[in-house]
DNA sequence: TCTGGGGTCCTAGGACCC
DNA sequence: TCTGGGGTCCTAGGACCC
């Protein structure tokens, strides 16, 4: 049998920003999303004032005047580079590791051992608070869904050690009492409802629930999460990630958007970064769709959603052609009398790059293949030496339409060598 | 006034084939 | 007047996750 042992680390993005800042641990925080929208992350300290996860800043912002909540906008690089230093620490300490998000992974631990699952699992979660400095919880079990269980609990732990061991039966039914059947993995906010709407309630109450039901109701993909509840193993670990099948760049605009040139700039921009993306990862997309859409929020104008997808003539990551595919799409898709307020770029199926079958009717030479390969390797070299947007297409001006609004951003404190925190 | 971004998997239904 | 049965593949939409 299987020990399985997820860990997570708690408030990541804003224990990620108090690693440099010691004076804020303690402190309320609270990290933004792109465009400093919505509060994504907080500190338990910001969580005990009532703000909730997901809700759009300007309604915190009496809470934030009343108290001393410090604000982040999110700092994607400097959490990634926090993430792979923690998981970098996991992989020596387990027989396998699933890296599951950026602030979790799953892993598999040796069961031979002269120590404690919880013990081991203590002196992890010690080694990562002391070299890494941020605090994690580990939830441990036989399968993912019930260490996802544990670890809820372990969370919940805040005064004690945060690792919670559920193994035995007795174990897994006293835990499933205590948590609400929404706080499952994947039972998400709909099947909550509608679950509850049939006198399901706790965790426990699906436990208990009739598997054949259970089947009926919520498909094969609830029937694997019943399962597991069970103590069955029916979500495999898996440690080498499958190469990606989509790659995605959108954004929400900061005002509303209607000419189409402003629309234009911004899908060049999207689709560069896009093709950047499935380049960095050796890949190549078949399909690619834009997209555009209206305020969803806002009812007062005219709701618009439309997408357009086209086939490349043969799967490619070429900067031009993904670009000049994204615009031919636009243009399909705009319409002038709506006002826009998000759009983007999907690049999919997606396939290691070099595979495909060269097109009946559509020639190129060996030499012109060549060549563009060459114009975008250099692309992509100068903007990986000089910073993103060092190159760019001369429609797209990247400063104005990629970047979004990031008023309280942190320094690069891990990246930049301009940002690296002085010790006096 | 202000509401993120990027993924995965499953299913139902349509198009098409013999 | 009466019009089959059984497949496969693709796509859009819905659900979920962090």
């Amino acid at each position: 049998m299987n020990i399985v042992a997820l860990v997570d680390c708690n408030s990541f993005y804003a224990s990620c920003e108090t690693i440099f800042k010691p004076d804020l641990s303690k402190k309320p925080i609270v990290v933004l999303s792109n465009n400093d929208g919505c509060v994504i992350a907080r500190s338990s300290e910001a969580k005990k004032l009532g703000i909730k996860m997901g809700i759009p800043f300007f309604e915190i912002k009496q809470i934030v005047k009343k108290y001393p909540v410090h604000v982040f906008s999110s700092n994607y690089s400097l959490y990634g580079n926090i993430s792979s230093r923690v998981m970098g620490v996991l992989k020596e300490h387990c027989d396998r590791l699933e890296i599951y998000s950026i602030d979790e992974a799953f892993l598999i631990l040796n069961k031979y051992s002269e120590r404690s699952f919880v013990s081991r699992a203590e002196g992890i979660k010690k080694i990562i608070r002391k070299w890494i400095g941020v605090p994690v919880s580990i939830g441990i079990a036989n399968n993912k869904t019930l260490s996802k269980v544990a670890n809820r609990l372990a969370k919940k732990d805040e005064l004690g050690s945060q690792v919670v061991e559920i193994i035995n039966q007795k174990q897994i039914e006293i835990s499933l009492k205590v948590l609400g059947v929404g706080d499952i993995w994947g039972i998400g906010a709909r099947i909550e409802k509608f679950l509850q709407k049939n006198s399901i309630y706790t965790a426990y109450d699906l436990y208990k629930a009739d598997p054949r039901w259970v089947r009926q109701h919520l498909g094969v993909v609830g029937e694997r999460t019943y399962r597991e509840l069970h103590g069955e193993i029916c979500i495999p670990i898996v440690e080498r990630s499958e190469p990606k099948k989509q790659c995605r760049v959108s954004r929400s605009f900061e005002n509303y958007v209607t000419s189409f040139q402003d629309l234009e700039k911004r899908i060049i921009s999207y689709a560069t970064r896009a093709s950047e993306k499935i380049r960095s990862d050796g890949l190549q997309a078949k399909k690619i769709t834009t997209f555009i859409r209206s305020n969803k929020f806002n009812n007062n104008n005219k709701q618009y959603h439309a997408a357009q997808t086209y086939d490349f003539i043969s799967p490619s990551n070429d900067l031009f052609e993904t670009i000049k595919f994204a615009v031919k799409a636009l243009k399909s898709i705009y319409r002038p009398e709506i006002k826009y307020k998000k759009a983007g770029v999907l690049l999919s199926d997606l396939t290691p790059e070099g595979e495909y079958n060269r097109d009946l009717f559509f020639y190129q030479s060996e030499e012109s293949i060549l060549k563009k390969i060459r114009v975008n390797k250099v692309f992509d070299n100068l903007n990986n030496r000089y910073g993103s947007g060092t190159i760019c297409v001369a429609k797209e001006n990247y400063e104005k339409f990629y970047i979004t609004r990031r008023q309280n951003l942190s320094p690069a404190y891990t990246s930049n060598f301009d940002d690296l925190p002085n010790v006096n």
